[in-house]
DNA sequence: GAACTAATGTAATATTATTACATATCATTG
DNA sequence: CAATGATATGTAATAATATTACATTAGTTC
């Protein structure tokens, strides 16, 4: 057996995705989490929340299984869609159904290497809040979604609704492509 | 011009899915809509939302072609496909994202057959809010959205997104099935 | 190391959705 | 009414997304 406890990162044939320092911090950290939850931050898992990472768009799960396959491993769509659960379970990514694509979970991205009381566990498993700009197709997490939640939850007691996730999707375009899409027929007005 | 202004009903052939009264009515309040915004409704497209208005729980694109194949007509995908979206387009129905599948609007179910004041184009085209029962797969379209969309709106402002369109879905445990699903394992207790 | 559990590999298939192009239907108009 | 152009539908093929079932491997416990 190994005695060297091969850390649980991207095999030594395959590692060579070049993920950045600052993402390696963020798989770190996401390993931390999962650990807490008794969770198991294999390879396979590591690398798709890498990818995941690295992109600047939501990425599909063949996307996925494309640049995985750059690599030493031929992994096929179970594998993917394996890694995906995982990480949408631990809260490390969520998915924008609008999308069939997985973004990462915002609290990843903002480096707190070891404050693990402000994980993604207590903050958004389960429920989260997105802008999806169709110019760019960036997405933002948004943050101050306790409002948005607050109102839901008030709705759904009223209706004695027992909630157990929620998703929410606005559509439109962002900031910075709103100069772009300006004057060309301009973009519809909000709903309502 | 065509004065009989013969009904766009389902043509004399297949029009045996039996409508009930109530669902007919429906589809004509559904006819005048969207004659009000230019569109047509096609036998085609009557049809679709006729099968969509009568099930109980969302409908899938390959569930709808099912049914209209028992019909005269043998329809390939896209004519499905077609007819949903010319009925999102006229805010006569909603596709729920996380099921793959198409409810009506709430507001054709509500029989106001003349007031066109009320008109799905003007509350929830573009927008709408959903909860989903994972127990009796009933979806229920929440009619006071205005504060859900006003949280959005304001998000959005301070954000300088541009919203286009927005979808709220919160899945869950509905009011009738709670008893059921009350001592076996609990339902998970609301995010956040 | 045996036994158990968790994770991955593999092949096949299911489900949802779109593309491209041909045909038909409808409205307008000369 | 015939010609036209726009809208709608038919048809075949394929793309994109996701799951099932079962075999194998790796990690953990005893
Ligand atoms: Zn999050
Ligand atoms: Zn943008
Ligand atoms: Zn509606
Ligand atoms: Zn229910």
């Amino acid at each position: 057996m190994n005695m060297q406890t091969r850390t649980p990162a991207s095999s030594p044939a395959d590692n060579g995705y070049g993920f950045s320092d600052r993402i390696q911090r963020q798989l770190e950290h996401a390993a931390h989490l999962c650990a807490g939850q008794g969770g198991r931050m294999t390879p396979q898992r590591r690398d798709v929340l890498g990818l995941i990472l690295t992109a600047t768009t939501p990425v599909g799960a063949y996307d996925l299984l494309e640049q995985l396959k750059t690599s030493g491993r031929k992994p096929a769509p179970p594998t993917v869609y394996r890694a995906l659960d995982f990480l949408l379970e631990h809260g490390l990514i969520h998915r924008i159904e609008r999308l069939s694509a997985f973004v990462p979970c915002t609290h990843l991205q903002h480096d707190h290497p070891h404050d693990h009381s402000h994980g993604p566990a207590e903050t958004c498993l389960h429920s989260a809040q997105f802008l999806i700009c169709r110019s760019c197709g960036g997405v933002t997490e948004i943050a101050d979604a306790p409002r948005v939640l607050d109102v839901l939850k008030s709705i759904c007691g009223k209706k004695n609704f027992t909630m157990q996730s929620a998703s929410v999707e606005v559509e439109g375009v962002c900031e910075d492509c709103a100069p772009a899409t300006r004057g060309q027929k301009g973009p519809a007005p909000a709903p309502n």
